[in-house]
DNA sequence: CCGTACATAACAAACGTTTGGCATGTACGC
DNA sequence: GCGTACATGCCAAACGTTTGTTATGTACGG
């Protein structure tokens, strides 16, 4: 009953890092369970013992995403409004090399959801919460009229589509956009919404 | 010298149509000789016969990509400039069954395309393809008037980041996102940059 | 002892690939 | 014209490997 010689929940953690970081080398296609245990220095039975299968596996790389996604270190919003929208918008890019593994891990996750329907259930409302985040700054910019009336959600949804199709591009050419100019592709989208 | 009781290319045309029907409805997860052979309805005799082995498979499914992309019944550009560009983006998005299946399979790729070197190149070099496209459409709306002075291949990787950050929501909430709205979010964002 | 933690090892299924063979066509010396 | 030679199209089967999963064994703290 009590917890044993090792604490469960901190070996379980070592096991999810395994997880990323086979994630970030190898995609979903080369998640297996064996590659877990070696990137881990130890046996698939390990794994099954804190995971049942590779589907919860699977499914718990992408509840490490969410969290990740919302607790990775990122910049504090200077100011409310359009600032913080544009904090929320660099917090996406991948700009560090921890933000790259993520990112990479988010968009190769992208094949497996969209063939799975639990999985594309799952991501589908995940985009609706990122949305509903990016939305409640929207509003507050517009309150202050630093941007123009207008759906906060249709607004939303074109600033998450730019900074998603702006991940993929960074993805696959890191040396044409490096970290500032990422940045400089934000402040001239947002400058072109802000007029 | 060069017998053929069957044409081979058109065989071989039939090889990749199966290679489509699987990843469209699998992705590049569910991807394998015997499914593409089931697709078929042949042996995985004669999918090796016409492709060597899985990673030529993977790699030509990819250049159907691009030629899909290139070569798909589209819109003709009514005019020059501004309007091509609108076309262009229009052409990417999923607003027809057809186009749902390509974006699928390609928003798919980008998982293996990360992690094989050789794929990962041929990818950057197909969004170089992709953005030039873009970028003379840009130049020529520019000389029109139709747009401001600026890097046009600059403004064409926003472009690019765009649309495809709206593909891919649009393949995860179909609902949400209807040709329609889709259509009105491309005018918004043309809007914001024409000023 | 008893339950947890993990290794070891086995398992069937699925995988990519290779092989042998049987057609069926063309090419060509005769 | 005809028979031999050879290439192509394709299947069926088997190969060895890798997969996810499961069963069994060992160590050890409470």
């Amino acid at each position: 009953m009590t917890p044993a010689r090792t604490d469960h929940d901190s070996r379980r953690q070592d096991v999810s890092e395994a997880v990323w970081q086979v994630l970030a080398e190898h995609g979903f296609g080369g998640l297996t369970m064996r590659a877990v245990a070696a990137a881990l220095g130890s046996s698939t039975g390990l794994v099954t013992h804190y995971f049942a299968g590779k589907r919860e596996l699977i499914a718990h790389a992408l509840d490490i995403l969410e969290v990740r996604t919302a607790q990775r270190p990122r910049q504090a919003a200077p100011a409310p409004g359009l600032a913080a929208l544009r904090t929320q918008m660099l917090n996406i890019l991948p700009l560090t090399p921890d933000a790259v593994a993520m990112n990479r891990i988010w968009v190769g996750s992208w094949d497996v959801a969209l063939s799975d329907p639990d999985l594309f259930a799952a991501q589908t409302l995940r985009y609706e919460r990122v949305r509903a985040g990016l939305s409640a700054s929207i509003e507050e910019a517009q309150r202050l009229g630093e941007l123009p009336d207008g759906d906060s959600g249709r607004l939303a949804t074109t600033v998450l589509a730019f900074t998603h199709g702006l991940v993929v591009q960074a993805l696959f050419d890191p040396d044409r956009l490096p970290a500032a100019t990422q940045t400089r592709l934000v402040d001239d989208f947002l400058a072109a919404f802000t007029r």
